[in-house]
DNA sequence: CACTGAGCCTGCTAGC
DNA sequence: TGCTAGCAGGCTCAGT
């Protein structure tokens, strides 16, 4: 599932292959796969425009195309966003998971390749780009993001810090796999009010993000099943999960005891409720 | 404002 | 062995 690390990757993989590029053609295979749902309109937004730079935004893949128009690429669950060579051209047999094509000048071709139909890929002009762009919450990896920049988005509200971290619109990036590593490691009960956190584990749980989401980019990023870079290689992260996926009962690698698994914001949970004790939540003043 | 649940999708697997 | 129910989950939208 592809969260901030994993998007990263596949910037970093495309840069050197898609700048420069020309669009000759865009086919769409799965028309739900673009947004806003009009294939013509949106072959005639891309084409012929050259890509001149790649770039992300919280989980999202950013083309610049000239002209100041933007494409999107949201990857979701099973998304594959991957460049081929003029002479790898047609390796993959048809009936494979091919939703978009963009096929260069020099018979060159980005395909974004998605199992279960959940991508999204999106042209925005500059006006377009400025709304979505102020949509999305803190790069949690820019500098600016500061401890004290965290602690203001836990306590200028109440809710319950999973969620919290899982909402894009606070903070761009972070998903399932990576909030609950974070949150074992700076020792925070998933379920625990945002407002009633120490400023001694907000401090650790910034620290906490940054590290977890760095050392996945070394990595370049997790993959438990479907993730592939912009070249298809997979990730090595996954040996440095320490709480995700585990079974309830499994034991917790800081203490011995057992993990627990539970369901919020909807999603799979995976938390030691030894190390991770939920505090009551009192009003914070000072 | 915060939260819940449905819907979008298909592959995989636990359990019968 | 073969089948099926349930799970995986980011995001949007409607409803409480």
């Amino acid at each position: 599932m592809p969260e901030l690390p994993e998007v990263e990757s596949v910037c970093r993989t495309l840069r050197p292959h898609l700048t420069g590029k020309k669009i000759a053609r865009a086919t769409v295979h799965w028309a739900r796969t673009v947004e806003p749902l009009v294939v013509p309109s949106f072959r005639r937004k891309v084409e012929d425009r050259t890509i001149a730079g790649v770039a992300r935004r919280g989980k999202y893949i950013v083309l610049s195309l000239s002209g100041d128009v933007r494409m999107t690429v949201h990857l979701r669950m099973t998304g594959e966003l991957r460049y081929f060579e003029s002479n790898s051209a047609q390796k993959t047999s048809p009936n494979d998971y091919l939703r978009v094509e963009f096929a260069f000048a020099g018979g060159e071709s980005l395909r974004f390749y998605d199992i279960r139909k959940f991508g999204r890929i999106r042209v925005l002009d500059s006006r377009e780009w400025a709304e979505f762009d102020q949509e999305l919450g803190w790069e949690p990896l820019d500098p600016d993001f500061r401890p004290s920049i965290l602690k203001h988005v836990l306590q200028s509200r109440r809710r319950i810090v999973k969620a919290l971290l899982l909402d894009q619109t606070v903070i761009a990036g972070l998903g399932n796999i990576y909030i609950d590593e974070a949150l074992f490691r700076a020792r925070i009960h998933p379920l625990q009010p945002s407002d009633s956190i120490s400023t001694v584990k907000i401090n650790r749980l910034h620290t906490a993000i940054r590290e977890i989401l760095n050392s996945a980019i070394d990595r370049r990023g997790t993959t438990l099943r479907n993730y592939r870079s912009g070249l298809g290689e997979p990730g090595e992260n996954q040996q440095l999960l320490r709480v995700y996926g585990s079974a309830t009962g499994a034991p917790c690698p800081r203490c011995g005891r057992g993990l627990r698994r539970t369901t919020v914001s909807q999603r799979t949970t995976t938390f030691c409720p030894n190390c991770q004790r939920l505090k009551p939540a009192r009003s914070n003043r000072r």
